[in-house]
DNA sequence: TGACAATAGTCGTTATAACAAGTAATATTA
DNA sequence: TAATATTACTTGTTATAACGACTATTGTCA
């Protein structure tokens, strides 16, 4: 069943290795989980990259988080955490206020319209990813998230 | 191991589920993969999407496809083939032409520069996707790419 | 055949991502 | 303690993505 997806993608030529076979495949079916997810997240009017912030938020609220915090804590490194949050914070969704202590710091809180939304999503979000990956099963489940994190493991280039 | 990635994004709570986890994971994996990757596409000055598309030309050799034949076979879905080609051929990678038989359609096909820079990168490129997921072995790798054809089988949402 | 639908691609616009340079506040140290 | 470095964020700019509307060409069938 490896290399289905060289049916998938019409071409006729293997993969010269299978780390780029398994590459291939990783984005191809985050792509096709993610455009599945923002079917769910599209009612409520945000994206993928927001819903991560706002779950950051919740998760440590009512304390809030700089904006070097927030950005080490999102699934996704992102390279502008100051005009994403000016979106999220347009929507009224999070309160941003500069630290007395540190006034180099700006620090972000979720507010009460974003801990309603994400209470609205939940349900919703979790019965999505489901439907999304229910099909694998448990065990399967288990074994693919490992297996993720151990690819994660990057060995890092030595020094010389 | 499993949940490890709580640590990595410092988040306490756990997941409420094996699917929400697996999802997260995966968007992070792939995150770290890609920008691995990105940077050994970086030299050479085109985007892992670009690349994709070169290496889809290459595969028909001499034979060119329309743009939406393109679109079908790419890893990650494109909204606007038109302008990603525009850009490609900008830099002398491919050429375009309408075919006469039918005067809607636009073939686009690799040009000996494109197929030149390929070759350059095939090796760089293959290395760096040992040095990305070469750490895993071919047992796992193996377990990954299946689970990965395996994910992407969502189940057709019932139509009533 | 003429009206309508389907197909193939293009273009306008807004949103977001990526990269680099800039500003302000605080920390370090000679 | 004045000069320098570091930190934290902001802003400018260009590139790319996303969404929809639009144009041209071909196919369908009453």
């Amino acid at each position: 069943m490896a290399g289905r997806i060289l049916q998938e993608l019409k071409q006729t030529k293997p993969f010269p290795t299978l780390e780029t076979e398994a590459i291939v495949n990783l984005h191809r079916t985050m792509d096709v989980v993610d455009r599945e997810l923002e079917t769910f997240l599209k009612p409520y009017g945000i994206s993928t990259t927001q819903y991560n912030v706002l779950r950051i938020l919740r998760g440590v609220y009512p304390a809030g988080l700089k904006c070097s915090e927030i950005g080490e804590r999102m699934v996704a490194h992102d390279p502008d955490i100051t005009r994403l949050l000016d979106r999220i914070e347009k929507r009224g969704l999070i309160e941003r206020a500069r630290e007395e202590k540190d006034r180099r710091v700006v620090r972000t809180k979720i507010s009460g319209e974003g801990l309603a939304l994400l209470a609205r999503m939940d349900q919703p979000v979790e019965e999505g990813s489901r439907r999304i990956l229910g099909h694998l099963g448990p065990e399967r489940l288990t074994q693919l998230i490992e297996l993720l994190e151990a690819a994660r493991d990057i060995p890092r280039r030595k020094l010389i």
